[in-house]
DNA sequence: TCGCTTATGTAGGGCATACTACATAAATCT
DNA sequence: AGATTTATGTAGTATGCCCTACATAAGCGA
């Protein structure tokens, strides 16, 4: 049934926390992108040789899922948060695009977005993935957007969409937090003219 | 002295037109990316064996190389024809969106552009002539601006330029003409904004 | 202590990649 | 015609990749 640990402690035990390998691996993923990081890079990494790699991942590819869920939880940005039904839907937008300028800016060489880099990958599994993880997230925006502005809802969600992976991209060629930050700020400029203010709520 | 031809025809002659050839490979580069096209795709598709390309274009850098050079004379935007200086700023920039909408659209499965989608390779060699290219366009973009709006021709350069990058993304995830083109005029929207009507000239 | 279970280390398989050595074919120049 | 030049076709090299077979080590339960 359950294929992972059902008692915690048979057998000989790992010389290493999986975790932490995940955290290590979201690292190299993040800064040098899903195909410039081969299964030698990370086992060499975490001091490990192969087989305890694959005995722990399974292969490449499920490392790779490990990595996504921690990003989704640590690293990406938490849109139900920001996307706040009391206030007012252009200021909200905005604020996940200032947001996203600020989580691309360099953190230790991992810059831009993960899930959006993962996009451009040539592996098609990495790549789906991404997608369907980059489709979701828009979804919450269309959604957001599609309760008070539906008829806006497509392209602003478009919008905003394109100019996070614009973002990505430009943090990843070096740009700084407050180039992106003038980014995120034009960009606003041109969602507060397709959203006029609505009386709030 | 010229290693190519000297005289145009001497030993035993090509049975495939290098020109031909870089068109063919233009469409795969553009269409599945720089890394996921072998040396092996290419001359399958046009029939030839290793030895032949090799002795053609030196290496699959040399081959692309090339054709980056088709690329900026017949796939890529004329900037220099539609930043014109007898037109409002704001509206030459929102042009460069709008064409680029239009070339980025599908056209026979070469989606995006070509020198952006290059920029995420992992080939160091492809990556850096690509981020060199698109950065001698910005280089134009910017002098465009700073003519005769110095203050703002920073962080217009880096919007327009991410609104590119965010266009090209989503073209390659299926986005249509329609859908590009509403995100470039809503750029357009803060690009008028940030440059509010000046007199002409 | 003995079996059972789980992880490890060594070593390597199978495959795709970019690229090439070498003999041969097909043209021109003298 | 013979020499020279250039391209071709066959076959293969070297490298890096993901992944695994197999014997061994290290823990637990009885």
């Amino acid at each position: 049934m359950s294929p992972t640990n059902i008692s915690p402690s048979r057998g000989r035990p790992r010389r290493f926390d999986p975790d932490q390998a995940v955290e290590t691996a979201q690292q190299l993923f993040h800064t040098y992108g899903y195909d410039a990081v081969s299964v030698a890079d990370v086992t060499g990494a975490l001091g490990i040789n192969p087989p305890s790699f694959y005995a722990a991942f399974g292969n490449k590819a499920g490392l790779y899922l490990r990595v996504l869920d921690r990003y989704a939880k640590t690293g990406a940005i938490d849109l139900a948060g920001i996307l706040r039904a009391d206030r007012p839907v252009a200021q909200c937008l905005i604020a996940v695009l200032e947001e996203a300028a600020r989580r691309y800016a360099a953190n230790n060489g991992a810059v831009g977005c993960l899930v959006l880099e993962g996009t451009h990958s040539t592996d098609a599994g990495a790549r789906s993935v991404c997608c369907a993880t980059h489709a979701a997230a828009e979804d919450v925006i269309r959604r957001y957007i599609a309760e008070r502005h539906p008829e806006e809802a497509g392209r602003l969600t478009d919008f905003v969409s394109a100019t996070m992976s614009g973002m990505s991209d430009k943090a990843r060629n070096g740009q700084d937090l407050d180039r992106l930050l003038a980014t995120a700020r034009l960009a606003g400029l041109a969602i507060d003219q397709a959203l006029p203010a609505q009386a709030l709520c």
